[in-house]
DNA sequence: TGTTCCATGTAATAAGTTACATGATTTC
DNA sequence: GAAATCATGTAACTTATTACATGGAACA
């Protein structure tokens, strides 16, 4: 269960009410991390607080409660940083659908990895911009920060997947 | 929810009993793609059955049933295979990971990516050998087939994973 | 004859998703 | 004053995991 960890670490990132943690799911760890919506995120907020993981730092309008992460809350957070990984599963859709496109006839493969190298160069057009963005508005002699460390690696990861797919379209080409 | 057609693609390769597939994700999509338990699996191979996308196409020994896909399961494969990504959410602990980074200090940063390349480094040693190994036992002048395609994904994954690694600690050596 | 592997199932629990529900504040 | 956004929660349902349970066949 990632999903606590997910909040500390985001909660260590900066204080936070469930809302803007729901967002943050959202925009940045659900496409390529980790899911999660409010419904569960509040409920485990509750749990992070009656376990000491987290505490109440602010109360705005709207009964808005902002958290933030306890000195114990931080010594789990970086334990689960350190531990081995295999805790959960990973999922993945495009691997599965990889691992069996051996059903498909030939032609039908042709295709399908054909729009898998299409779609992911959109991918790594989306992120080669979102990285261009970073470094514009970093100053100069500083750190870009650790979004770019996340978008670095979303780039590359994608760049791979169409490198991936051409080669596998060349060995195909090959033998028949 | 995936597991359905993570089945039909399983058994579409070649039949098989729940047992067989059990072993099969184990082995190949547990780690990258898919997971899945035999307690899911049976009740699974139900209701595929009562839906008339696969059949049982011979019967063993210790009560041991073989599925099939049928021609309207193959159908719904395929319908899956084409269909647009984002059906389920991903996880991976990994990136999850990589997006929490932040909460570290730069001293924990530096080890914990450093062990990241170290143990990115293993897989792919692990994956280069099993690439070698089909390649040795694909006859000359035949096409490797699907397994190699996988493999090679998963190689080219754990080396852009340690690759990643190795360009944020020379990025953090730069700025400080 | 004991151990391992084959083979299938159910039950209890946990995690995750979708739908339902409410109300305050801001913006146009 | 209507619409969008902020903000939190619960309920119903589906999916997934862990534990419980059973027994046949192969092997040593």
């Amino acid at each position: 269960m990632s999903l606590r960890h997910a909040l500390l670490g985001l909660l260590a990132d900066s204080p936070q009410t469930g809302y803007d943690l729901t967002k943050r799911f959202e925009e940045t760890l659900s496409g390529h991390a980790w899911n999660a919506s409010h419904s569960q995120i509040y409920p485990e907020l509750k749990r992070l607080l009656g376990d000491g993981l987290i505490e109440i730092v602010g109360e705005g309008s709207r009964g808005s409660k902002t958290y933030g992460v306890t000195a114990e809350g931080r010594a789990e957070l970086r334990r689960w940083m350190f531990s081995p990984l295999g805790d959960t599963p990973p999922r993945n859709e495009f691997v599965l659908r990889l691992f069996l496109l051996s059903s498909l006839d030939l032609a039908d493969t042709r295709v399908l990895v054909g729009q898998m190298a299409q779609a992911s160069d959109v991918e790594v057009a989306g992120l080669t911009e979102a990285i261009a963005t970073i470094e514009r508005f970093t100053p100069p002699g500083t750190r870009p920060g650790y979004a770019r460390f996340a978008a670095e690696f979303g780039r590359r990861y994608y760049e791979l997947q169409s490198e991936w797919a051409r080669w596998v379209l060349a060995e195909l080409e090959k033998a028949s």
